[in-house]
DNA sequence: TTGTACGCGTTATCAC
DNA sequence: GTGATAACGCGTACAA
């Protein structure tokens, strides 16, 4: 593979006046230029980044590191987090952890020793381990979709205590009392927030005592298995909230298996909307996360903060989730909004 | 950031002592290796892999050159590019082309630029000028999913034909005469075989002059507008085949806006299956691709070429796709297969 | 067992 | 306008 030595060589001037020519920085006669362009055509010279970045610090590339790239909410942020990003001339790492730390740190210390100019991270758990490391590293780190603890992080994410208490308060407005929720794990942020939401919407109706948690994945399997103890619960729950799409799909299955129907025997609401082009029955009522421009925000901040035009404080952008009624919640028969 | 100049002044030994230590690599005393190992420990030290590559020549990078990540097919595959290299320590880039050549062409010069050992490639259209590009500078490239013409080059994918053609000639033993095949756009191998798949299942059935192929997009909006006009034609297709899950869906909810009964009045099925996880209605027979297990198949054999496990001439991988018969297909009719 | 010299490919700095 | 020199951080080849 030629080198700009090559180049220089064979165009008759030094490679730094390759280097100004093929960069366009600095003079240089028509002549020379010419000389320099022809060179790099006839040997296929193609620049070397390594060399670049070794001098300039800068690798052009980010991480993103993920849970499961397979779960349609993460892999729309992806297709965000790469458009932003190869928008701004940087290209993307992607790493699945399945929500396990070590893998997390495994891949996060990899991602140091490549010099990536910064990372966006969806931590496994609190996941502070990871984000320390970068921090003492001194690489600009943007976390999405969860919250983190006194950690001094930019985060981008959808207001999921919001987008609970919204949908619960709809469902309790339409009749239902005994909402189950079929939640995340504990200490991950965004199950914890659907709860709060959903918590704080059945206080506030007077329903504290009919709350019903249960604490499991954010998985398909999952999703199934708290079913059917929901359903063995006495009295057993008028509606299930699903805190995401895969422990929604999961409860689809179950109930259906079941020979329940929904929404006339018992009704079925989800976190996370899946992208228009996946669903094939349009059916779930859903609080839905704007997973796109999540994503995209979260790229055109970390590359603000890289290039220099973002600096100081660390930014919270919390996007607004978005309720969509659809039929799995039954017939909408609101008390009214103002009492007289 | 401190370098290994700094270890080595730290722990009081040369530069080559601690890359020795750091890299187990050659003899140490216990005193030296301890000494540096604390140094490192002390300075928070992180190699920089940009150096190394440099010097190596191996990045430990592969890139994924793909149409679109939001596509369940290529999220699947790209999980198995990603488990599949990461098991090998190798780390993955990711990009979109939207089907677009330029794209591609774009992303392929910068991953040259940046030196990844080897490249994944879903071909936009044939796609050859990415291709040759690669070979051209002796990046290793396997392609997937798609068949390139006169390329020497290392492919792993599906039997679209077969696939195609099997499902067919399910169609019509279940006695559906009249069935239209939604396509991809020509000029891609994928929706050529299926073309072709399907064709010869009618040919052999001698129905051939009941073919009736319509040329779009692997978009769901594609999908819809063809099911229009194949409903509008004369006589009206009994069945439709869609040649991805795109295309699928968008038929599916076109025919639900158009309130026609599938499979009373009309049979759909389609070619991609959407996984487990994702399947709110477990409703449409199609034929199913084994996405994870080609992404890892495709990234297996990239890094056997690039670590001298496999040379010589290119291998094309096919793996066999897998009908799965739901309720779209209309009951189960079949005529007996040995006839007396 | 440890160290010296050098090169990987590029560009910043300073000089002509 | 153009070029010489050095440095980015690391590891190979060879020497001690």
């Amino acid at each position: 593979m030629p080198t700009i030595q090559d180049v220089a060589r064979r165009a008759g001037v030094a490679p730094i006046t390759a280097s100004r020519v093929i960069n366009n920085n600095g003079y240089a006669s028509q002549d020379v230029r010419q000389r320099v362009l022809r060179a790099v055509e006839e040997l296929g010279y193609v620049p070397n980044t390594l060399a670049r970045s070794l001098r300039s610090r800068r690798t052009n590339t980010l991480a993103l590191i993920l849970t499961d790239i397979t779960n349609p909410f993460f892999t729309t942020v992806a297709r965000g987090v790469e458009d932003a990003a190869s928008d701004a001339g940087y290209t993307v790492i992607f790493c699945n952890t399945d929500e396990n730390e070590d893998e997390e740190q495994k891949y996060l210390n990899l991602l140091l020793q490549k010099r990536v100019d910064g990372i966006l991270l969806v931590p496994a758990r609190s996941g502070h381990g990871a984000i320390q490391s970068a921090l003492a590293q001194g690489v600009p780190l943007v976390v999405i979709d969860r919250r983190v603890a006194n950690e001094p992080v930019d985060v981008v994410r959808c207001d999921s205590e919001g987008g609970a208490y919204a949908l619960t308060r709809r469902l309790i407005r339409s009749g239902y009392q005994r909402i189950a929720l079929l939640n995340g794990p504990k200490g991950v942020s965004t199950a914890e927030d659907r709860a709060a939401g959903y918590l704080r919407a059945l206080a506030e109706a007077g329903l504290q005592e009919h709350a019903l948690v249960f604490y499991g994945h954010f998985t398909q399997a999952s999703g199934a298995e708290m079913t059917t103890r929901a359903l063995l619960h006495q009295p057993p729950p008028q509606a299930l909230f699903a805190a995401n799409n895969f422990i929604a799909i999961g409860a689809l299955q179950k109930i259906r298996e079941l020979d329940v129907r929904i929404p006339e025997d018992l009704a079925l609401v989800g976190f996370d909307d899946l992208p228009p082009a996946l669903v094939t029955f349009p059916f779930l009522t859903v609080v839905a996360q704007p997973a796109y421009e999540m994503g995209q925000r979260a790229a055109r901040m970390l590359i603000d903060r890289l290039e220099g035009r973002l600096s100081g404080e660390c930014r919270e952008i919390i996007l607004p989730a978005e309720i969509i009624i659809r039929q799995s919640s039954g017939p909408i028969h609101l008390e009214e909004e103002t009492t007289p």
